[in-house]
DNA sequence: TTCCGACAGTGGGGTCGCAAT
DNA sequence: ATTGCGACCCCACTATCGGAA
């Protein structure tokens, strides 16, 4: 590990600053574009599916939490291990807990250890898990997020071992559309653009945008309608997000489940049932044959297009995304 | 034995037209 | 006049089965 000191220029040490070691820090959530590009200024990583997590250590304290900020340290015990042994006792990382289908990072495949959090379970489990680290906001005392990206990544390169589970999130420089191109072939989710000078930003910021392959969106389920016909469980999930302080519709999804997922599903929902509808947009809403529930577990829905009505094209379902609150659900920019 | 492709079945949004209300 | 419904187009996906490798 090499020292902070060595690390810095004497200009880098202007946008440093000492701070203890903090609890928690609000990560940068990337926004949504179409119009992909390649510039200098911007460094590009290939987009994970998997849960994002920041790591905090504080001597023998380690600590992963989600971006909503739950533990989720005893689901995945060998990143808290590997953090432990490393050198570095004060120091803050961001990244993406993945796990892997063949060589593609599945989230449906991390989704089997999400809710384990008993660690002998989680490690049990058979499913291997990697963390993929993209940034560091914090180490020995000192807060780094004033640094540009650049710098971020280089003194991050510098401050950690790594071997796995532990992975440095390769970048690019200026390529964006080729990586997009490469992302894209290789069947991944996308790419990241990150403006290479940028401070670290908490919350939603235009310094760091996605560039999606697959169209998905996260959705609050609503409502379900019946089987037909020899499908079992439920026929297909009702939709939406919020928008205005109200839940709006969004489309129906009948399909990507196996009849185990149905049948899961069914068991779930029947328990949150409620008489009237959640959706606030009253018409066009679908009534006939709906079972209303209580608008609090989120899906992630694939997609083609919205339509001019509003509605998702050729939806289907991808798996509930335990890891969202419903309340932070909206459309997102298309 | 395993793998792959075709097919049936269930479901989506949008549009159209017809029948019931 | 409005509403409901089925048929049709596009399409996504799972389950199954039989034949190829």
């Amino acid at each position: 590990m090499t020292d902070l000191s060595e690390l810095l220029s004497t200009e880098d040490l202007e946008h440093v600053r000492p701070r203890s070691h903090p609890s928690w820090v609000q990560p940068t959530l990337a926004t949504l574009t179409h119009d992909h590009f390649s510039d200098p200024a911007w460094l590009y990583e290939r987009k994970l599916d998997g849960e994002r997590c920041l790591a905090f250590r504080d001597g023998d304290s380690v600590r992963f939490l989600t971006r909503n900020r739950k533990d989720v340290s005893d689901t995945y015990p060998e990143l808290v291990d590997a953090l432990a042994a490393q050198d570095v006792a004060d120091v803050v990382l961001d990244g993406e807990v993945v796990a892997f289908e063949g060589r593609q990072t599945s989230f449906a495949r991390l989704q089997g250890r999400l809710q384990l959090s008993d660690p002998k379970r989680a490690r049990a489990s058979g499913i291997e898990v990697f963390y993929y680290v993209f940034d560091l906001l914090h180490r020995d005392g000192y807060d780094l997020t004033g640094l540009g990206l650049r710098t971020r990544k280089n003194v991050l390169r510098h401050t950690l071992r790594f071997t796995d589970p532990l992975r440095f999130s390769v970048h690019r420089v200026e390529h964006g559309e080729a990586m997009y191109r490469e992302a894209c072939r290789k069947g991944w989710e996308g790419a990241i653009a990150k403006r290479g000078d940028g401070s670290y930003h908490h919350g939603r910021s235009t310094d760091w945008l996605k560039f999606k392959c697959v169209r998905d969106q996260e959705l609050v389920i609503g409502g379900y309608t019946e089987p037909q016909g020899s499908r079992h469980g439920l026929g297909a999930l009702l939709v939406g997000y919020h928008d205005h302080g109200g839940l709006r519709y969004a489309c129906k999804v009948g399909t990507g489940f196996t009849a185990k997922v149905l049948a899961q599903l069914h068991d779930e929902l029947s328990r949150i049932s409620t008489d009237a509808s959640p959706f606030t947009d009253a018409q066009d809403v679908p009534r006939r044959g709906v079972h209303w529930v209580r608008p609090r577990t989120v899906a992630q829905i694939g997609f083609t297009e919205w339509t001019e009505a509003g509605r998702l094209r050729h939806p289907r379902y991808q798996g509930l995304r335990r890891d969202k609150d419903a309340r932070d659900v909206v459309r997102e920019q298309t």
